[in-house]
DNA sequence: TCCTTTCTGTAACGATCGATACAGAAATAC
DNA sequence: GTATTTCTGTATCGATCGTTACAGAAAGGA
């Protein structure tokens, strides 16, 4: 509908994969308009004109950013055959993404905007209800165990999945400081070491199952 | 020296309280000079004549923080009787201190300022520098653990520490999401669970000591 | 070719940011 | 009392914030 008129001139992917960046190493607050233009090498009007507002670039921002950057985490416990493997290859994914070199470091959907006082209202109730979707989707693999019977009826799975959620996120804490990948390795194998005793103590409530 | 002129009409101490929970809610960049002010109940001058800048303010208000608020957390882990029950402690106390409705959520050192490229880069400085303190000194406990017998000496410290550290980072997230003191509690567990499998395998790498 | 439509660049909008100039108020020193 | 010193309230500073008016440029439709 929309092939009359001068076309744009730029890609807008492109332009939104730019501004991804820029939120990412700067925040929600902390990345100005100047910033984004000079990074996605546009103007003011286009980048209103392509989509409509800071609030809603950083919204497209963090939706191009779930499924593109975190999808080589995620899907990683989908495929692991077992609800332990499932976490362990989840934290091993996240030590790679966190400590690599040509990205910002950590997660931008745990860093971009915690306060809600000062940020966007939107803002910040999109990425919590992605944070919360994350700690879903941990608690689903981990019943998905329990289904299939690597794992004891009694499992917690719900304390489980906040935390080796909550342990992602102090990651995205600890890449941002500047830790070494060796450092974010050793707190994965301690989250990993977690796993056995909680198993095992579902088994002690209830040896046999409910 | 300076008992001569018109003296100050609001407490010092008083006000940098009522501006580290500015901080505290709204981070570093989200509190403005006018929520300050408004919070601190004086104008602009006094608070410059008295704390020199938003960002001295900010690193005083730090300095509060860690000798009134983080205090009941990390003194804890001194009286512990071991390192374990060190590490337990300091999760409960983290438990208690961030589930608390009369403050704000998490920890002011975590969430207060992430991004170094947007915040002034001393008050990021400061923090990391303190969060790298934190973990300093949960290995330094377990180090004493060492010492004292009660780990493996085999044990890495560092490494725990780092996931200690980590956890509690993660922790400080979750509470700022509005979790539940149940939620906070199950992370801590978990966490706990790690620490005899961490034991185990210093002792399965050097059962004799080195 | 001219018209319509859409995008681009400049330039500026009102609002707010952190930070201050200035004059008056309130204390001590003499 | 007057002088001196320091703090307070108003009012404002220049800079930057996110956002937009406006005019010109670049495309298709006639």
């Amino acid at each position: 509908m929309a092939d009359r008129g001068r076309p744009r001139s730029f890609d807008r992917t492109e332009a939104l994969e730019r501004a991804m960046q820029v939120f990412w190493k700067k925040g929600y607050e902390g990345a100005s308009l100047n910033d984004l233009t000079a990074a996605m090498g546009i103007g003011c009007p286009s980048l209103y004109a392509a989509f409509g507002s800071k609030e809603n670039l950083f919204l497209e921002a963090i939706a191009h950013y779930e499924s593109v950057v975190g999808t080589e985490i995620w899907e990683a416990i989908e495929k692991a055959p077992t609800a332990r493997a499932a976490m362990q290859d989840f934290l091993h994914a996240t030590v790679e993404a966190y400590s690599s070199t040509d990205s910002p470091r950590g997660c931008l959907i745990a860093l971009g905007a915690l306060h809600q006082d000062s940020s966007s209202g939107r803002i910040c109730a999109d990425l919590r209800r992605r944070r919360a979707e994350n700690i879903d989707t941990l608690r689903r693999r981990l019943q998905r165990g329990v289904m299939e019977g690597d794992l004891p009826a009694a499992f917690d799975c719900n304390a489980a999945a906040l935390f080796y959620a909550t342990t992602q996120n102090g990651m995205s804490i600890l890449a941002r400081d500047g830790a070494s990948r060796e450092a974010l390795a050793a707190v994965a194998e301690g989250a990993i070491a977690a796993f056995q005793p909680l198993a095992d103590k579902a088994n002690i409530r209830a040896p046999h199952g409910p």
